[in-house]
DNA sequence: TTTTTAATTACCTTATTGGATAATTACTGG
DNA sequence: CCAGTAATTATCCAATAAGGTAATTAAAAA
């Protein structure tokens, strides 16, 4: 069921009345915002581009001028998204932190990072409904995440050194045990509640499970006594 | 790009050779099994139902005729993969396992389950994705879970009377740590891969991650010395 | 056998939707 | 201020695909 496709940019905020200035980096910057929001929300092939369009204010064709084809357009949604993950990721400042500190902060902000954007947990499940052919083409992904897992390991050996953490972990394994646990409480949170009664939306609920997971992760790597 | 569409049922099996025998229940389970690869493969929108006639060698009003519409279709396919895990940890018997056993036999069993059944895993995947919508109105989706959740208490009951296993720990909540861990192993490895080098399909990597989860749920779950 | 019921097919309809063609018009450099 | 470039629109099209109508035929009941 497609919304209403308005007319274009008739009476769009800033314009000067009947279509706005021309300006190529703000037109594609919409089109992928909305892009965004409309392929996290229905997925690829249940995406329009006609909802697209009508939504950024502008024809389908320009759509495709931009970017050619919807799947390259969803490309560039996906890389766009990634790109900001992994931005707030340098941003974490790690190693200024020690190493228990370091583990639940970074347990903490994926956690929060999933939950405060479920659009993107959408996206990437989307893309892995995809088998991941668009990231895989795409490859610069592998480079991007390059830091957050360097960030990971020099905690490791901080820890290792000082004692508190235990030797042999593999930062990828680490990552990804973080990353499951996170991911799931948003990703899976549909299925989850209607067979087990847990509603992870809830302001409790999630503060027990930012804990929990927490805790776990620490649990993991920690030296035992 | 739909695959070539078959003309109904010539050559087939075993059948008198145009057209076989009527038979109500076989149709439909054909229609269910195949509706069930290609819903899996393609998800809900990107399913086509001319396709799923053709592979079940039938006419396409058939499938309307024993489902009425695709969303219905779609929901008699998911309640029936449900039903499958369901009947699959039923039959754990982890009641006659000592705790620390029983904890890891249902850490494989998850591990292995989701491992075996990827198209179970995407077609969760894709559920989610809609939202639960259609799990949520089944709604036998409740009943069913019971069982696993029931066992897992017990075993937590025995084993902290034991001395082995700590108190406080909340079945649901160990459930859907389980549950996170093997889920992602699967549904997230088109996306993981790429961006970390981590091939999981890889009988090497497969049998590390499983003792790796094992290990952190009973981690997770004993009581310290 | 005949009648009835229900499984099955052939064919149709209507809406949707990626993507294409071609004209247009707003900026920009000279 | 004018010419060229590039952003933008209006319009079209062919393929797809969910679901419907009505006839047909295999099996069960009588």
């Amino acid at each position: 069921m497609p919304m209403d496709v308005q007319t274009p940019r008739k009476a769009s905020g800033s314009a000067t009345g009947r279509g706005r200035k021309r300006d190529r980096e703000r037109t594609r910057q919409e089109i992928l915002d909305v892009a965004f929001q409309e392929f996290a929300e229905k997925g690829l092939s249940g995406t329009n581009t006609d909802v697209i369009a009508a939504r950024a204010n502008i024809t389908k064709r320009l759509v495709f001028y931009y970017f050619n084809t919807k799947e390259k357009l969803f490309t560039a949604v996906l890389e766009e998204a990634y790109a900001k993950m992994r931005d707030a990721e340098r941003d974490l400042r790690l190693d200024e932190l020690e190493p228990e500190t370091a583990i639940r902060t970074l347990a903490e902000f994926t956690f929060d990072f999933d939950n405060d954007n479920p659009e993107f947990v959408r996206l990437v499940t989307i893309e892995n409904i995809h088998r991941g052919r668009h990231l895989t083409k795409s490859l610069k992904a592998r480079a991007m995440t390059r830091p957050i897992i360097a960030q990971i390991e020099r905690v490791l050996a901080r820890g290792e050194k000082a004692g508190v953490i235990r030797s042999g972990i593999d930062p990828v394994e680490l990552h990804m045990t973080l990353s499951s646990l996170c991911f799931f409480s948003v990703a899976n949170r549909h299925t989850f509640q209607p067979q087990f009664g847990y509603d992870m939306t809830s302001k409790r609920a999630r503060r027990q499970r930012r804990t929990q997971i927490s805790d776990l992760l620490w649990l993991y790597v920690r030296k035992d006594a």
